[in-house]
RNA sequence: GACCUGGUAGCUCAGCCGGUUAGAGCAUCUCACUUUUAAUGAGAGGGUCCUGGGUUCGAGUCCCAGCCGGGUCACCA
């Protein structure tokens, strides 16, 4: 492969590393005493410590040296002094390890001694040094000047997603989010676990990708024949753990859409599911207030939050708003009077495009989703959606038409979606039977039957509330991200082109050297194939070049040689 | 899927109306330097200008096609 002349260097460094005895990838455990940060909050000159991490943001002065040691942490200043790190006679540690062999990236290990400096900055003097690992490729080089400016960022995107290990080694806000993400699902977890819910896995290869509405990926499985599809949800399951007995269980469910990706979407994605038996839609509110409340406050100390130019108060109570009264409000629709006809000519005045495929459930989600969703940046739940969008939810209690369900609106967006499940097996296998009308009325998004889910409500389900949260989008509110990659270690992208090199005996076959059949891919020629189709007199001069810039130290090639590579290929030795 | 926009050194970016050997800062290498912190001073090396065609005496630059991103919109219970 193409190496670049840092990288070249660096790879001499570990073989010269290798020469003098020291190994760059030992295998030993090197234990610590301390770590960065910690030792920072809690410094005082004199104390003997162990520790480890990158070298970074070397300055070398001559028979001193500072460098930065960045760890899990955090970074702590390090100060190597010549004579103190090789007392004796042999100054090569100094002089030629650290000096020359190592780089900014490299992990080592160190001992030494805090002491602070004469302007006021809390180090190590190191008085022994490991390597511990090698590093070949270069770091960007980030550097932050005295005000804060961030110089040579390392920000396009693209770079970043598709090598998010080093986003976080250099951009310490990327990983800061990452935390937060870990510290919101930790505190669901804590929170619920406190309750007596119970955490629980379903499966992720389902036969029929129930629960919700939208498009498969479709899989196959081998020792039955049959397709199988990874989940798009898992309410379906949870509720047959709640007619099996639980009183409340949880998941945490990566699901999975065949569907478009933007700034909000993402293939595979996290929703957390709660389930909570003998509870209804109104409890399921308070529960909902109470637990993004606490999530606030874990993650920012307060329940006051930025989010681009606004301020969101995640304090309860959140404000209760109906379906209708939104409508009612922000388009001057009043949805209790109208049939499909009308809505779909309330639509139209209000240049909403409709089309056949509609129902009157759709048309309503069109109106809040066009006139009303974008108002709402605190948070607000939206209650009581109409019974023909909301398949899996119990009739409203004393509103025909509507169900007990509600969703959680902040920043204009759907965080949360829960309802007062519908346990009335007759009511739902009616319900199911309404989506496939709509399925073949031609909306390709309409749920499937789930014949054994109807069995278990069947069998009985007592009264109980279900939510899903949608994870990755509350980390976005919670951390002020505009992106749904931002807050994903490794969000979907088209995979990368690399060169893919030819095996060892192909170019040999063709009786191309030994010495030559590395540098054959790095001259342009990945494949045998591409050897062939060039022009003998043109492969003898790329590779003649190549061998001249990169002052390779093996014989020129003759053309005669590369013309009998041809004659190879077209008549191979038997 | 449509439109807009970008791809030049390890990183961040300049590069004019198409014209000599493609530049800068940081990073790297060499030399100097024992409390610096965007260390400093002197010097050097480093390029498939995303790919492939085309126009031209001449293309990083113009045109066409493609690849890979980003943005806006559409789609998305």
């Amino acid at each position: 492969m193409i190496r670049s002349e840092q990288e070249r260097q660096r790879i001499a460094s570990m073989e010269a590393l290798r020469e003098r005895g020291l190994d760059p990838y030992p295998a030993a455990a090197f234990d610590i005493t301390h770590r960065t940060a910690s030792l920072k909050a809690s410094f005082g000159e004199g104390q003997k410590v162990r520790m480890a991490g990158r070298l970074m943001n070397r300055r070398i002065m001559g028979k001193a040296s500072f460098g930065e040691l960045k760890d899990a942490e955090g970074v702590f200043q390090l100060y190597f002094n010549r004579d103190e790190l090789c007392p004796g006679e042999d100054k090569g540690l100094y002089n030629d390890v650290f000096k020359k062999l190592l780089d900014r990236g490299d992990f080592i290990g160190i001992e030494g001694e805090t002491f602070m400096t004469q302007v006021g900055e809390p180090s190590v003097k190191v008085t022994a040094l490991t390597v511990l690992s090698k590093a070949i490729r270069p770091l960007p080089s980030v550097k932050v000047d005295e005000d804060g400016t961030v110089h040579d960022a390392f920000n396009d995107p693209e770079l970043r997603y598709r090598m998010r290990y080093v986003d976080l080694v250099v951009n310490p806000h990327v990983k800061a989010t990452f935390e937060a993400r870990s510290k919101i699902i930790k505190t669901i977890r804590d929170t619920f676990d406190a309750e007596g819910w119970m955490e629980v896995d379903t499966p992720v290869l389902q036969s029929i990708p129930g629960g919700a509405a939208a498009r498969p990926f479709t899989t196959h499985h081998n020792a039955l024949d049959i397709p199988l599809y990874l989940r798009i949800a898992n309410e379906l399951y949870l509720k047959r753990l709640i007619v099996g007995g639980f009183d409340g269980v949880y998941e945490f469910s990566r699901n999975f859409r065949n569907e478009g990706m933007d700034r909000t979407h993402n293939p595979e994605f996290t929703v957390m599911e709660l389930y909570v038996a003998y509870k209804d839609y109104h409890w399921m509110m308070e529960t909902t207030e109470n637990l993004f409340g606490h999530i606030a406050q874990a993650v920012h100390g307060s329940t006051e939050v930025p989010l681009g130019s606004h301020v969101i108060n995640f304090a309860p109570p959140y404000a209760r708003v109906t379906m209708r009264d939104a409508i009612l409000e922000h388009a001057g629709v009043d949805i209790d009077g109208l049939d499909e006809a009308g809505l779909r000519a309330a639509c139209e005045s209000l240049g909403i495009d409709t089309d056949d495929s509609m129902g009157r459930g759709k048309l309503i989600d069109e109106l809040f989703g066009e006139k009303c969703e974008h108002h709402y940046i605190q948070p607000t739940f939206i209650m009581d959606y109409p019974t023909d969008m909301s398949p899996l939810t119990k009739a409203h209690r004393d509103k025909p038409g509507y169900t007990e369900r509600f969703e959680l609106m902040i920043n204009g967006t759907e965080v949360a979606n829960a309802y007062s499940e519908l346990n009335d097996p007759l009511d739902q296998r009616a319900r199911f039977e309404a989506q496939l009308q709509l399925s073949q009325r031609g909306d390709d998004e309409a749920m499937f039957i789930d014949h054994d889910f109807l069995r278990a409500l069947e069998y009985g389900m007592p009264p109980t509330s279900g939510i899903g949260v949608g994870i990755d989008r509350l980390v976005m509110m919670m951390t002020n991200q505009t992106s749904i990659q931002e807050v994903l270690f490794f969000p979907q992208m088209r995979p990368e082109a690399f060169e893919r090199s030819a095996g060892h005996a192909d170019f040999s076959a063709l009786g191309v050297p030994q010495a030559w059949e590395q540098h054959l891919v790095a001259a342009g020629f990945s494949t045998p194939a591409d050897l062939m189709g060039a022009k003998p007199t043109q492969v003898h001069q790329r590779l003649n070049g190549y061998r001249k810039k990169n002052k390779l130290d093996i014989p020129a090639l003759s053309l005669e040689e590369v013309t009998a590579w041809s004659q190879n290929a077209e008549s191979p030795a038997s």
